[in-house]
DNA sequence: TCTTCTTACGCTCGGCGTAAGTATC
DNA sequence: GATACTTACGCCGAGCGTAAGAAGA
């Protein structure tokens, strides 16, 4: 089970091609075909279909772990990089699109920093790998619970935001002059499922249990970050969205001539009694500016826990 | 990073010697001095410190990765080996001491199981390595949430059983005729914390959030797995336990002459809305006799989902 | 001086590339 | 017959052991 190997063989899986593999990989068509056999000989199974190239079940097992395994090893080595050299000059900020607000952004020193918006599940990863210093990824929770993340390596959560949630509709809903509503009120509602640039749905049904999640089904999926976009999409009655309470009103003005068509509101969701959540990642080692800014950003919030 | 180097360096972090790893992993010492220089040079930093051998903080960051690395790695392998190869004849259920009961061991065959109590962490890393085909694991949870545990691989969790949790006292405790005790009657109590019979202190906070757990202490650490020593210790007055209230319920009885000197009471915790899950691990793959038991254990319970 | 890690050196085997072979479309 | 994976084979280098060297206790 030699890294290399289990490489080759994530390469030849995705791109169902022994030659395509070779290529990119920068091996001979032969060495690719030989670390395979090698790969299946260990393991003592089959782990490809070869004409057409696809993986077997023992290889689909295998896919599972290798892709995990793969990025741990590459967070392990960039773990001891940073304890033992020098911190690099600059200072990476990953962050989710709705992650990034005024609190934090104030905390940003005035140079040298690079902010880079990821999706909310490659975040943790960047951490890890040392493709960010400092990761922000926001999302629904339980009151007092952390957020679920996938855990690639042990980092450092600490909670910098809560907030309430709110529901997004258009301006012309029947529902939009409540004063407060319950995801029962809405089980008939076309959603967005948005999960980069607003809150998913399927994260509200992790953060409140699988009870609540009874038969909503997104009317569309909207796979960009910009919210902009969203609140568009919501005025224009494709679905209703989920937003951080502070986000949503901020963004509920819009309309085209202020108030008319495509108008949306902000309501605040007040039944399945789950928070909007921001966390700061980071890994076990953070030296220099990405300490200090880290020190910022937490403030007094500084509930650190270790996943 | 090769695991047979990884490997060697934490063997030789853990005996804290060159010569002990070679004899224990059956290289020379000049070999396992190989493998430490090579990751050194591989990793572009000092692991261990020599003479006397320990490691270094960049050496204490790679050991964070390696176990848990190591631990994956060969879950892969079992995952891969259980998919292709035939199943097994024998079956192995891992379990905690107090997660197996009545229902569930009801629902075990008569013959051909191995039944194997191990400490709560180990129970999914024996299950992820293939060591045994089931685990049950039992903790303390929020009334919804799934456990909390460590995920050293992808397992499916189901959870088998939910009970509210009591605290076992000293009959002539001044408590001990409450109806309900709240945590909050308790800060002043001496504690017995005993992660592997009972349930642990740490549990309790994990389950509650850190709000819960203020100020108490334990009195006494049992590392043992055995509930009556568990019971006798509260009866000899070293300090109150918590236990699922259906166990502490049966072991209360006790008691020198059933009532006298060393008798227990259980009273049922009110205050924080914890409860006692029974969870059944096991891995994607689950064929043969393993596979009905799990059907069987899991009932009707069976809300799946995947760490 | 003894123990323990490091370095030197030679041998063997693993792993890669070239090239021929084979199977499938 | 063309394409794509496999096998044969030779070469080079990685990795192990033996043995000598260096550095603490």
């Amino acid at each position: 089970m030699d890294p290399h190997l289990l490489r080759t063989y994530v390469t030849v899986a995705r791109l169902a091609s022994f030659s395509e593999a070779a290529r990119e990989l920068g091996y001979t068509q032969s060495a690719v075909s030989q670390h395979i056999a090698a790969l299946e000989q260990d393991l003592g199974a089959t782990l490809l279909t070869r004409r057409p190239v696809a993986p077997t079940p023992a290889g689909e097992r295998l896919l599972e772990h290798a892709g995990p395994l793969l990025l741990r090893l590459e967070a392990a080595r960039a773990e001891v990089a940073r304890s033992a050299g020098e911190p690099a000059p600059g200072l990476t900020l990953a962050t989710t699109a709705t992650a990034l607000r005024r609190r934090t952004a104030d905390a940003l020193p005035a140079t040298g920093v690079t902010l880079c918006v990821l999706p909310r599940a490659e975040i943790p990863a960047a951490v890890a790998t040392g493709a960010a210093d400092l990761g922000l990824v926001d999302g629904l929770a339980a009151p007092t619970d952390p957020l679920r993340l996938p855990d690639v390596a042990p980092l450092t959560v600490r909670g910098v935001a809560e907030e309430p949630v709110s529901v997004l509709l258009p301006a012309a809903h029947p529902l939009a002059r409540r004063a407060g509503l319950r995801l029962g009120d809405l089980v008939d509602a076309r959603w967005l499922d948005a999960p980069d640039a607003g809150v998913s749905l399927e994260q509200l049904r992790a953060a409140h249990g699988s009870a609540g999640a009874v038969g909503f089904r997104p009317a569309l999926r909207y796979e960009g970050g910009d919210l902009r976009t969203l609140v568009t999409l919501v005025g224009a009655g494709h679905g209703l969205a989920l937003l951080p309470s502070s986000l949503a009103a901020e963004s509920a003005v819009g309309g085209v001539a202020g108030g008319g068509a495509g108008a949306t509101v902000a309501v605040p969701l007040t039944a399945p009694r789950v928070v909007h959540r921001t966390e700061l990642l980071h890994s076990g080692v953070v030296r220099g500016p990405a300490a200090a800014l880290a020190e910022l950003m937490a403030g007094e919030r500084g509930d650190v826990t270790r996943s």
